[in-house]
DNA sequence: GATCTCACG
DNA sequence: GACGTACGTGAGATCG
């Protein structure tokens, strides 16, 4: 607010400690580790960005000792010296500092703490107000009126009731109850014996220290009482040393501190030294913000932004929903576009007749232009009687009245398509198919802002990224439900039938609440630290995928009914047999009968049951008793397989193939995954059989069409070369540097074994255990898997670490992280949120930190992926060369490639894929072609 | 609709 | 001392 001064403190003593250990690893070309700068000049700029003041400044430490250390020698004194990466950023931090503008504090003798409490002391009583960002709990005593912290990691502000759920009592309780608990990093005795529930409920009882020593008589716990009275002194001594001297010197006045603007040149020189590229675009400075098509949006939007800026400034949250228009006449239609283009962003929503996208036909389109402000306009509504198959030839006075479908697409399309005109759309991929469909107006949307992946960009994990429940989120609004407009089962209409009225409240409300969505969620990119995901990543897969989808895949359906038939013949005859290894005839299909069969009627052992109740049957139990000479288990493993590849693999995509072409299309999800990770649906192409022979006779069935060939590029270990980037593991990174066998290099360090003495079993062992450890396994999880006791699987999970040291480390990092957090990081910056980590459940929280251990290697393999898809097709492109991607199977890449030209994109593809990142090991890529998938790979 | 099972990375 | 035990997905079948 004008007038009022507000004095922002930094503790960038606290801050950097805090960054180090809660960021991964990172440097800078040269080498120079940088996360903790990265970490503070993020933070800074997103801070300043949001909250800037009358008055700052950053707050450091001076020196180790202080005036504490002359009546406390202890107090602080066996800190272990900082870390060895941490040690060359902190002149880097000061750098920063100045870059910034920021004036900087600091006095010999003092913590940062006192000269905090010195300024915001000064500065209250001179009237203003007081942010100090920091968490440290040292400086929660400050709180008060006035005075309040910022967690800049958490981003949330502490105030009292934020201190009185950490302490148990108000900010002026404080230094009493942290004079009872002591603090052990600190070197702060405390009294022996007494937490943090004991000391807050004794401060809580009496008042003050002095009163609960005065008053130990009372006391009626024995030990307690004893502790109150023999350690009293030592009581008295750590209130003194955690009660912040707030008369300390202040080496600049409170004028001094008055914001002065940065100097943008210095500051991004700095930036660019370190390499942080992404805060430079950040903060708008240079000409990094991305291509010339998202500056001219840019400029585009906010020039008509200013312009409309006086006229609607409606609040996204407050305006109301539920007026809008339906567009029946060349007029309004007209006017729409008019105000649309006039605005620069616009709301966008189809309505069709079907969720498949390369099916669907458009039935109407909605515009939004502003909060509240949205039109539906219906093309190709048929009368409510009409049925499914009428709706190509309905009778025309049947149909209700609405614009001509042809030229009013003529007619929208230079909207659509107007560079200048940013579109906002809940799941652009969708719509943008329908829309390139040539039966929908053939129009090719541009530009695009997906408020789905926006959300997802931010909060991956946290919640879904539906229309409705981020609308719910956000703006605390229920939409319309699409059940409630079309009904559901038999009684279902297709939306054509849907009435203009109905139809208009849904679908213009659709549009409203996207934009509405647009309007809160963009700016929280920026301060999220995700802009850059989004923009380099997220946006641009949209029209990547949108084009894999629209291509398919060849699938030879001749073949796979052969493959069918021999199944169902190998079923018959294994079915005969199961039935008469049962003794009856039972359905092989049910586990609940199975399950009766083997451990309550032939009474075998081994038998286990579920949390139902029910026997289980799946293949691990059936392996076992196959093992024991059990043939009616083998018999039944083998019936599953052929029965699963039979009814998902031979039906299931001979249900989806499109006849008029042969290929199958998926559907990729963008926004479901809690790792990063895309999903493959309808029909799901990213679980092909691979393993087996008779699921290669599937996979055979893909094909490439006549001169061409299947192309399938693969990143080599992709998720242990995370590992060893990001654990930094020596060993391991030698081992991809020279391109060792990563598994058998673990078996020699692990098994202590030469190279040529490692043998096939050290090898699947190590391999077990290098997997294990990404996914977060136990010591039992092991054992499980090798097969071995408990104890000796944990004398192999020692070795590992005892090798590999940085491994423990970082699993326990990330632990740690999502504890403190919710969230844990990939490489590449991506958020991922951990559920159920702070979960009551041992169960469920051990569950979850086994997330938190395997998130950033699922989800940093699935970043280095996307930025490669993001730039194969344009690497192509710009090569003068035919082929197209058409599929992703997580680090893989399956594309179709003209015979001529297989050598020159086996190389263009893997020059991509390789280069994509800079880790501390070499990316790799194996490059396979052939007539079939089977045969690429 | 919940549960079990199994296909993939 | 007991608990349960490797991460992330999607699809089909059975059963209540």
């Amino acid at each position: 607010m004008p007038g009022v001064r507000h004095l922002v403190l930094v503790d960038i003593s606290g801050y950097i400690f805090r960054a180090f250990h809660a960021l991964p690893p990172m440097t800078r070309p040269d080498g120079t580790p940088v996360n903790a700068v990265f970490g503070f000049t993020q933070m800074l700029s997103s801070f300043l960005a949001e909250h800037r003041g009358s008055h700052l400044a950053g707050v450091f430490d001076a020196s180790r000792t202080t005036f504490r250390n002359e009546f406390y020698p202890a107090y602080k004194a066996h800190r272990p010296d900082p870390p060895e990466e941490l040690v060359p950023q902190f002149a880097l931090i000061r750098e920063a500092t100045e870059a910034f503008g920021v004036a900087q504090v600091e006095a010999p003798g003092f913590e940062a703490d006192d000269l905090i409490a010195t300024y915001a002391r000064a500065f209250v009583e001179s009237g203003g107000e007081v942010t100090i960002v920091s968490s440290d709990k040292d400086l929660m005593q400050l709180v008060r009126p006035g005075v309040q912290m910022y967690d800049p990691i958490k981003r949330r502000a502490i105030r009292e009731a934020e201190v009185a759920e950490k302490f148990g009592v108000p900010p002026n309780k404080v230094i009493e109850v942290q004079a009872l608990i002591g603090d052990a990093v600190d070197n702060v005795p405390g009294v022996p014996k007494i937490g943090p529930k004991t000391a807050a409920e004794l401060i809580l009882a009496y008042g003050d220290l002095e009163a609960v020593l005065a008053n130990t008589a009372q006391i009626k716990q024995p030990m307690r009482r004893q502790n109150l009275e023999q350690y009293a002194e030592q009581a008295r001594i750590s209130k003194r040393l955690v009660t912040l001297d707030d008369q300390a010197p202040m080496s600049l006045t409170i004028d001094e501190l008055a914001v002065r603007p940065p100097e943008p040149a210095a500051l991004e020189k700095f930036l660019r030294d370190q390499g942080f590229r992404s805060v430079v675009a950040r903060m708008g400075l240079g000409d990094a913000a991305g291509d010339s098509g998202s500056r001219a949006r840019n400029s585009a939007v906010s020039a008509a932004q200013a312009a409309a800026a006086p006229v609607a400034p409606a609040d996204p949250t407050a305006a109301p929903f539920g007026a809008y228009e339906t567009v029946t006449t060349p007029e309004a239609l007209a006017a729409w576009i008019a105000e649309a283009t006039a605005a620069g962003v616009v709301g966008l929503d189809t309505e069709t007749d079907s969720l498949d996208a390369l099916n669907a036909r458009l039935v109407g389109v909605c515009l939004a232009t502003a909060p509240g402000r949205a039109c539906y306009i219906p093309l190709r509504h048929v009368s409510a009687g009409a049925s499914q198959g009428d709706m190509l030839e309905v009778p025309a006075e049947a149909a209700p009245p609405q614009l001509p479908f042809e030229a009013t697409m003529a007619a929208l399309r230079p909207l659509l398509e107007d560079p200048a005109v940013l579109k906002v759309l809940q799941h652009a991929k969708y719509d943008l198919e329908v829309l390139a469909q040539p039966g929908n107006g053939g129009i090719a949307v541009g530009p695009v802002d997906d408020t789905m992946l926006i959300s997802y960009a931010m909060e991956a994990g946290k919640h879904g990224h539906g229309m409705d429940e981020l609308s719910r989120l956000h703006l605390g609004h229920t939409p319309v439900p699409y059940d409630q407009v079309t009904g559901t089962g038999r009684a279902r209409i297709s939306f054509a039938q849907v009435p203009l009225d109905k139809a208009t409240a849904y679908a213009a409300e659709d549009a409203d609440v996207t934009l509405r969505l647009w309007h809160i969620l963009r700016p929280q990119l920026r301060e999220a630290g995700a802009l850059a995901l989004y923009e380099q990543v997220e946006r641009r897969m949209v029209g990547v995928l949108r084009d894999m989808e629209i291509a398919g895949i060849k699938v030879d359906g001749v073949e796979l009914a052969r493959i069918g038939e021999d199944f169902v013949s190998r079923m018959a005859v294994l079915e005969t047999e199961i039935h008469r290894l049962a003794g009856r005839v039972f359905a092989v299909g049910s586990p609940k009968q199975l399950g009766e069969i083997l451990f309550d009627e032939m009474q075998l052992s081994g038998g286990r049951k579920g949390k139902s109740g029910a026997w289980g049957t799946d293949a691990a139990v059936l392996e076992e008793l196959a093992a024991r000479d059990v043939p009616l288990a083998r018999a039944v493993l083998d019936w599953r397989q052929l029965s699963k590849l039979k009814s998902t693999y031979v039906d299931g995509l001979t249900a989806q193939l499109d006849p008029r072409t042969n290929r199958v299309h998926t559907d990729f999800s963008m926004a479901n995954t809690s790792t990063g990770r895309l999903a493959s649906t309808e029909p799901n192409l990213q679980n092909i059989p691979v393993r087996t022979e008779e699921g290669q006779r599937i996979r055979r069935a893909f094909v490439a069409e006549p001169g061409h060939v299947l192309m399938s590029a693969d990143y080599s270990q992709i998720e242990l070369r995370l590992l060893a980037h990001l654990a930094d593991v020596p060993a391991l990174r030698e081992a991809f540097e020279t391109g060792q066998d990563i598994h058998s290099r673990t078996a020699a360090d692990i098994f202590r074994l030469a190279p040529e003495a490692v043998d096939k079993e050290a090898r699947r062992r190590a391999k077990t255990i290098n997997f294990g450890i990404i996914y977060g396994m136990s010591a039992f999880g092991l054992a499980g898997r090798l097969g071995i006791g408990a104890g000796e699987a944990k004398g192999i999970i020692d070795a590992y670490f005892g090798q590999y040291p940085g491994i423990r480390a970082a699993m326990e990092r990330l632990k740690e992280e999502a504890r403190l957090q919710g969230y844990v990081f990939t490489s590449f910056g991506r958020r991922l949120w951990i559920q159920d980590i702070g979960a009551k459940d041992p169960v469920r929280r051990a569950g979850a930190e086994r997330a938190a251990i395997n998130a950033p290697f699922q989800g940093g393999a699935a970043e280095i992926i996307k930025r490669a898809m993001v730039r194969v097709p344009k690497a192509l492109r710009d090569a003068g060369l035919g082929a197209r991607m058409l599929l992703q199977v997580h680090d893989e890449l399956v594309l179709e490639v003209p015979e001529a030209e297989v050598a020159e994109t086996a190389a263009l593809v893997r020059q991509v894929m390789e280069g994509v990142a800079t880790l501390r090991v070499p990316l790799a890529v194996e490059v396979g072609t052939g007539r079939s998938w089977a045969e690429a790979h």
